[in-house]
DNA sequence: ATAAAAGCTCAACTTAACTTTAGGTAAAGT
DNA sequence: ACTTTACCTAAAGTTAAGTTGAGCTTTTAT
């Protein structure tokens, strides 16, 4: 009974955020509500859903702007489908990849000298790598030769 | 000759990004300089690595706080060894998987419902799940069950 | 030698993502 | 019934991470 209805309380509570901040995502057009007869907002329950994603996502840094893009796809007019959120999760699987991938790529960068047989920073083939691609024009350090975000 | 000499215009050049950005990250103590007999800035070669450091682990969603305190185990009154990048490197793992941990759940969260068999928002046992989470207290999203970020 | 390009400092401005405050209404507990 | 708790709106304030601008000095190119 109270399923689709939950107040913007029980949402902060539940998806561990503030009254204000969803208001704030409101605002922005992240989520929406109904209200009821006092104008107090009213949340269907996959709105629980699409802020735990949005918390999710802005944890390993995209911006509300993203995700509000990603949001978009999914259907304002009826609750979102299990291949809504299908349709969705393709179009951020690049994404979410390419930032995997960089965060994969940022360990071995910080590691990856352990395993290749060099004892000082200036013979450090992968260091060398580093200073060399910047004859390669601005931005391009090592890490985004592999691949880019943003 | 000019190696350990990098002026400002160089390393943003080099690490493709603004000049005041690296006068804002010394301000912050994130980087060092010594200064030349005109009073400007000169940077040793190692700086760019640590830019590189900043820039990809800000692309990731760490804050400009916590890349300082990493990089504030790398010693100031030498050039960083090997050794010196693999101590923060090791450091930094736990956080850099925690990351990447981050990111496999929140894309399995999209996708997961494929292989789960349910053909309805209501019946899926993971969106459930994600519900039944609510009662656990706050904040306590599925994500969040796997691993914990800040 | 001189002019253009780089640099310097300090202060003010910007943007994203919220939070806080103020002043009032609605709903719930006793 | 009444009082405490939850909500509402609108505006102002906050923090992180830079960026921009003004006025002045140093380097570099011709």
């Amino acid at each position: 009974m109270k399923d689709n209805n939950l107040s913007v309380g029980d949402m902060a509570k539940r998806c561990g955020v503030n009254v204000s901040t969803l208001h704030f995502y409101e605002e922005k057009g992240l989520i929406k509500s109904w209200r009821n007869q006092g104008n107090q907002r009213r949340y269907p329950k996959d709105t629980l859903r699409r802020v735990s994603v949005i918390k999710a996502a802005q944890k390993v840094g995209v911006s509300l702007e993203k995700i509000k893009h990603a949001l978009a796809t999914l259907p304002d007019n009826r609750t979102p489908t299990m291949e809504d959120w299908q349709i969705l999760a393709s179009h951020w699987n690049s994404e979410l990849n390419a930032r995997i991938q960089y965060l994969e790529n940022l360990r071995d960068l910080l590691t990856g000298c352990i395993g290749c047989g060099c004892l000082s920073m200036s013979n450090c083939p992968i260091y060398n790598d580093q200073d060399k691609l910047a004859t390669e024009g601005p931005g391009a350090v090592i890490l985004n030769k592999k691949v880019k975000l943003d």
